[in-house]
DNA sequence: CCTTCAGGTTAACGACCACTAACGCCGCTG
DNA sequence: CAGCGGCGTTAGTGGTCGTTAACCTGAAGG
C-alpha cells in the first residue's frame, strides 16, 4: 500500500524523507499536528505544499511514521540495553541505570519526538494506534520488571505506576528548553539521572511518604 | 450551591459556563483543542452548536478561560500553602511537603486541565498567553524558592529545572489511568509524594549521580 | 396583554485545508 | 536523440469548521 522502499531501506535514508520527518516532528510539536499545514511542512524544506505527496501517502502517514519509528527505537533501545547489561553481570540496579541513561539520551536528543509520543497518538489510525500502544507497553514491561526485582516489597500496580511517573519526570526535558538553562546537555542530564534515581529509591525508602508532618488541609478553593 | 439568588449579576455564574467549560476540557485534553468541534462541545452539554456563542465569544475564548483559570488557582493554591505552613512555624521542609500535596490534590482532581495546561498554550491569543505565563513563572518561583533553601548547595538553575521535572513527575497521573491502576486515589497520592520527595532528596544525597557503576556505553541509538 | 430578554434553534457563509490533476524539468539509460 | 521516471510546480476541488444571521420560545414584570 504503502511507497516501496526505493532504495536500501534501513542504514542510510538519503535526505529528503529524512529532512521532512525532521521538520513535520518539530512542527507538529510545535502547533499541534492539526496546528499545522501541509504548505508550512513543505516551506519548512524548501518545497511547497503538495510536494511532500511525492513522498509520503499524507499527513497522517508522516505522523504514524513518526510514532511508530519512535516507540520502536525507544523499545528496541531498551531491550539491547536490558540484554547487554545483564550479559555483562549487572544486577538490576545496573540494568536500571542503564534503562535510565537510554532514556535520558533519547529525551535530550529528540524533544520533539518525545513530545508527540503523549499528545497525537489519538489522530492515528486505529491499526497504527494498536501497533504503537503494543511497543510502548513492551516498554514499560522492560522497565517494571527490573524495577520490581528491585524492590520486592512493592506491588506490581505501585511499580507500574512509579515508572509513569518517572517517564514524567523524564520527558519534562521540553520544558527547560529555556535560554539559560542547565550549563549543557551533560550537566542536565546528570541532574535527571539522579533524580530518577532518587524516586525510585524511595519506593523501599524507610522513610514515609509525608514529612511534611502537620501540613494544611486544602479544603476549599 | 443555591445559595445565591439567581438575581446577582456577575459573581457567581450559575451551571451552564461551568458545565460547559468542564465538558470543553474534558474534549479538548482527549483529542486537542484543534481536534475538537464546536458541535461536539454543544452536543456534551446538551445544546447544539452555535448555542455556545450565548455564553462564550468563541472557541478560543474557552480555551483562555480554562487555562487562565487553570494558572490563577494553581498560583493562588500555592501562595496560600506557602503562607499557611510558613506562619504556622513549618521550616523549608514543611512548606514544600504542603507544595506537593497541593499540587498533587490539583492533578488527581483536575487531570484534563493539567494535560491542558502544557499542551495547547500556544493556541491562546498573545495575551492570554503572556498572563498565563507570567502566573505560571510566580508558581514555579514558589518551588524554586523552597527548594533552594532546602537544598543550598544547588544552583539555581539546577533546582529549576529538578522543580520542573517533579512537576513532569506529578503531572503524569493522566497517564496512569488505565483500569486496574492504583487502588484508589488515596495510594496514587502517597506514592506520588514519595517519589517527589524522593527526587527532591537526591539534590542534596551523598550519592553520586550514577550508582549503577559500569554501566553499559551507549553510544549510538 | 404586551414587552423584554435570556437562551435556544436552523440555515448559510467564508475561510481554511488536505488532497488531486495536470503539467514541467532534468538526469539517466539505451 | 528518445524516452522515462523521480521530483517539483500551480490550479482546483471537496469537505470541514468557526462564526454569524435570523428566527423562536417561555418566563418575568409592569
Amino acid at each position: 500500500m504503502n511507497d516501496a522502499p526505493t532504495r536500501t531501506p534501513a542504514p542510510a535514508a538519503p535526505t529528503r524523507r529524512e529532512q521532512i520527518l525532521r521538520e513535520a516532528a518539530r512542527l507538529f510539536a510545535e502547533r499541534g499536528f492539526h496546528g499545522v499545514g501541509v504548505d508550512e511542512i513543505g516551506a519548512a524544506v524548501g518545497i511547497s505544499g503538495p510536494g511532500l505527496y511525492r513522498h509520503f501517502a499524507g499527513k497522517d502517514a508522516m505522523l504514524a511514521e513518526l510514532l511508530i519509528g519512535i516507540s520502536e527505537r525507544l523499545f528496541a533501545g531498551g531491550q539491547r540495553r536490558v540484554i547487554d547489561a545483564t550479559s555483562t553481570g549487572g544486577g538490576p540496579a545496573a540494568v536500571l541505570g542503564s534503562l535510565i541513561d537510554g532514556h535520558i539520551d533519547f529525551a535530550l536528543d529528540d524533544r520533539a519526538l518525545i513530545t508527540l509520543h503523549d499528545r497525537e497518538l489519538g489522530q492515528l489510525r486505529d491499526s497504527d494506534r494498536k501497533q504503537v500502544r503494543s511497543l510502548q507497553r513492551q516498554y514499560v514491561e522492560l522497565w517494571v520488571d527490573v524495577v520490581g526485582r528491585l524492590h520486592p516489597g512493592s506491588g506490581e500496580a505501585e511499580v507500574r505506576a512509579a515508572v509513569h511517573a518517572v517517564f514524567g519526570l523524564l520527558n519534562s526535558t521540553p520544558h527547560l528548553g529555556r535560554p539559560g538553562a542547565l550549563p549543557g546537555r551533560t550537566a542536565t542530564a546528570a541532574l535527571l539521572r539522579r533524580l530518577a534515581h532518587g524516586a525510585f529509591a524511595s519506593l523501599s525508602d524507610g522513610a514515609p511518604a509525608g514529612p511534611a508532618g502537620p501540613s494544611v488541609k486544602p479544603s476549599a478553593g
